[in-house]
DNA sequence: TTGCTATCCATAACATAGTTACGGCATGGT
DNA sequence: ACCATGCCGTAACTATGTTATGGATAGCAA
């Protein structure tokens, strides 16, 4: 491997183990048994490096969404496709925070370095694969009648909002740390904007418990260090379905 | 003014004006014609220093909130606090960054300081009033029966994670410039969440334009230097009413 | 072979940031 | 009068990004 991969390795490595403050050129090339001339070298700088790390967790994230199938249930997709966005940040929270700028580029606080250009939508074309993902998903639900609308980017980013949202919130602690809160919150935010847009409650329950069979019920295949005991307990949610 | 709070004030303006990066103890001792040493006298460092800031923000944050008034309407109170919470969120953007980003518990991203200890939940009590004001608006719609429910507190996270969400995506430049983004997805997104919550959508349409009103449009207040042109246009967004 | 060039890398120094050591000065109590 | 306490400044220390400079190697040409 490439002294430049091996860095972006180290350095997406680095991150999540010892936090973004530990994401500096000295720790970095020793890491990888280099003097901190490297990252000058392949790139020109810690802020060329950053936007390395960018992209290539841009990429893996991409990989993860479109590695969720498609089903005749294009609804239980797009839920899938929720919860494989959540596990993906649930299981590298600081890889997150530095692709969506709560820790870096729009404006941030983080990397003292500023990649704050744009951001990451502009400035990093693969941001892009992941709304496209969600985007085609909700477009599938549409195309099979499950849900109503014209404009598929505006319901796409609804659904975008409530994933961000909740997975900053979650971890940032705020649904407590057993990673309960895709029952209590998660899933029913789905099934109340799904039923909101036209879709049969009792269609979203079968598409809900579809989705939650296909990802391993939601808590998301195992990652070593992450602790997500049970999920099935607690109090039931807010409301999922009929009406008054 | 002490010279403490006069750190507090000028940190907090320097961070809305000049970015994060320039939150430094000697451009902040500049700021108030003191030296660096201020920063340690009263402040014990610059992470205690970040802590009274968080704590003065969270604090404004609450006020902020709380003036949206309680009239019959629970769901269009409930609404303009989203718009109110929107609102504060656009205003000041690195504040709100600061609040919710670095201020991460668990794992935080932190400025190179670390008030890593616990993060906001815990550590800053005047953190949880924003919460309270939004769990108690969403008990107010269930007392009066415009939504159905047993758990206020999980629908009032969902509440939260949808405007959490929208604001960071927003404040990102993901739904444009020109904030467009509440007609387009805040307020078709929060009509569909209390569609599925079992409101009438007819109802959710008066609270909606009620909430709009009282607020403004929710373009909010014109904020000197924020630039929110015109809210009303561009294409309708993902469906707002009615059943299949 | 010899020499030239480009790339990669290391050593060392520089600038800036947080931080600490230390001393001065004022105020207030004894 | 004397000292204790608190606030503040100067200067130095450390860590970090960055730059200047030179060496080593590979590839190519004469």
């Amino acid at each position: 491997m490439s002294t430049k991969d091996r860095l972006v390795e180290a350095g997406l490595r680095l991150l999540e183990s010892e936090g973004p403050e530990s994401l500096n050129a000295r720790k970095l090339a020793a890491e990888i048994g280099a003097s901190t001339m490297t990252v000058y070298t392949h790139f020109g700088g810690m802020a060329g490096l950053y936007e390395a790390l960018l992209r290539q967790a841009f990429v893996r994230f991409g990989q993860a969404l479109a590695a969720v199938e498609h089903t005749d249930d294009a609804v239980a997709d797009l839920l899938t496709l929720g919860l494989a966005y959540r596990d993906f940040a649930s299981a590298s929270p600081q890889r997150y925070r530095l692709m969506f700028g709560v820790t870096a580029p729009g404006s941030s606080i983080a990397p003292p370095h500023d990649l704050t250009e744009e951001g990451s939508p502009g400035g990093i074309p693969e941001a892009s694969a992941t709304f496209d993902e969600l985007r085609e998903a909700v477009q599938r639900a549409l195309d099979t009648g499950r849900i109503d609308g014209d404009d598929p980017v505006a319901i796409a980013a609804q659904f975008w909002s409530m994933i961000h949202g909740f997975v900053l919130l979650e971890m940032s602690g705020y649904f407590g740390t057993e990673g309960g809160g895709v029952t209590t919150v998660l899933a029913p935010h789905a099934t109340n904007l799904l039923i909101g847009l036209g879709d049969d409650p009792a269609a979203v329950a079968r598409s809900v418990r579809s989705a939650r069979e296909r990802f391993g019920d939601g808590a998301g295949p195992p990652h070593p260090g992450s602790r997500t005991p049970d999920v099935r307990r607690g109090p039931r949610p807010g409301r999922t379905s009929g009406r008054r």
